[in-house]
DNA sequence: AGATGATGTTGACATCGTTCAGATAGGTGC
DNA sequence: GCACCTATCTGAACGATGTCAACATCATCT
């Protein structure tokens, strides 16, 4: 929809205009990686997941359909670098959302609902982001670095859990939250439970009861000890 | 695929009688409806969800890339007769693991556990029941039949909550363990829980830590049967 | 029988991911 | 200045895909 009129029009390329703009297209982009990333992302937002093709990110880039594999082995590469800034931005809200938080309960009730808001406010790239996660069967490798929002639910749970000192069962705890806002993530928008939340008071409210019924948020015990 | 194989290999085929077997393709094919939704399972079962194109799906059938649209609106339509299929089957595996449960509160463990399982044993599938549903953004229409696993989840819930007149918090409760039980399904498979997985001597006793975290499933009072 | 509609096939089109040979720039050593 | 080198980008191509229009085949009703 953008510039498509040279797909159209036989339009020979202007080069004898020495470019009254700074940088249109200096045949070598600065840094096309990146460029391609945000092209990427605005996609996303704008047409969803399914517009999401190598040939539509180059497009909007302004690069031909093989310049990309100049700087990602291939699409799906393309795609992990797209979902691993989700993951950078899904990392900042938890992140916000702990330091918000006055106690360490409240924080992990809070990173839930951060969580879910996030994947709800940017679907799309949730989206993408699961999608590379589950095809190669692993987190990505950021997140398990300082400020990667699974490091911030570890640490919360730690520090609200009953028993510090079990290791293994701050870890199940810490996959069974992330488990649990994942699933709130990708099913609060159903429109079964459209009803619900009108009648809550809007999606926030239905999310922070849905999460309310989940073991390590709300109104649960602290983790039973096995 | 290529007439060259003929000529590599010594074609043991003796076409002198055609008769003997009536029905090779008769044209007009049975059910091809139905044939199509078992031949994409077969593909999904066999070569993953990447591999689900509509004219593997024809292919597989039989017939031509074409014949499809007969029965089929377009690809999604044929995809969502498919996750149909993987929804009706959730729904008996929950029914059972309900049935074999001696009490209430147990039900609700064993239908979290035997949810989880079907889609680790299904995955192909069950991504594409889901991607269906989120596409959608609704769960699909059967999931509100009588043998529904929605409704055996409901009743379960129902049967052990402490409130059964407290419409809303029952479904909650229902909308909680359901979206829990697909976070666990879908994260269950990342390596990252590979040795934790073994330090509690596989996959299912993993899910049954898991989900003994979470609320619905955790908070029983009874532990777990060990 | 003959007409009709449901069902299947062939062929075509646009788009997609991907590859490959060449064009283009920025940098280096001379 | 020059020639070369490497990274980057373009253009054209290939095979595969979803989809459609035109045609073929068969089952069924009258």
């Amino acid at each position: 929809m953008r510039e498509t009129a040279s797909a159209l029009a036989p339009s020979p390329r202007r080069r004898e205009i020495p470019p009254p703009e700074p940088a249109p297209r200096p045949y070598h982009h600065g840094d096309l990686s990146r460029a391609l990333v945000l092209a990427g992302r605005r996609i996303l937002e704008t047409q969803g997941p399914e517009a999401l093709s190598l040939r539509a990110v180059a497009r909007e880039a302004g690069v031909s359909p093989a310049a990309p594999y100049h700087h990602f082995k291939d699409k799906g590469e393309l795609l992990d670098a797209v979902a691993q800034e989700g993951w950078k931005e899904l990392g900042h809200a938890i992140g916000k959302a702990r330091a918000a938080s006055p106690n360490a309960r409240g924080a992990i009730n809070e990173i839930g609902v951060a969580y879910v808001c996030f994947a709800r406010q940017n679907p799309a790239v949730y989206r993408i982001m699961y999608r590379s996660a589950c095809d190669r069967g692993t987190m990505p490798d950021k997140a398990k670095e300082a400020d990667s929002g699974w490091r911030h639910v570890a640490e919360a749970i730690v520090a609200a859990g009953a028993d510090p000192n079990d290791a293994r069962e701050m870890e199940l705890a810490t996959i069974a939250s992330w488990c649990a806002a994942h699933g709130v993530a990708e099913m609060a928008g159903f429109k079964e439970f459209e009803p619900l939340k009108k009648a809550l008071g809007g999606e926030e409210a239905f999310v922070r009861a849905v999460l309310g019924h989940i073991g390590i948020y709300g109104h649960a015990k602290p983790p039973a000890k096995a």
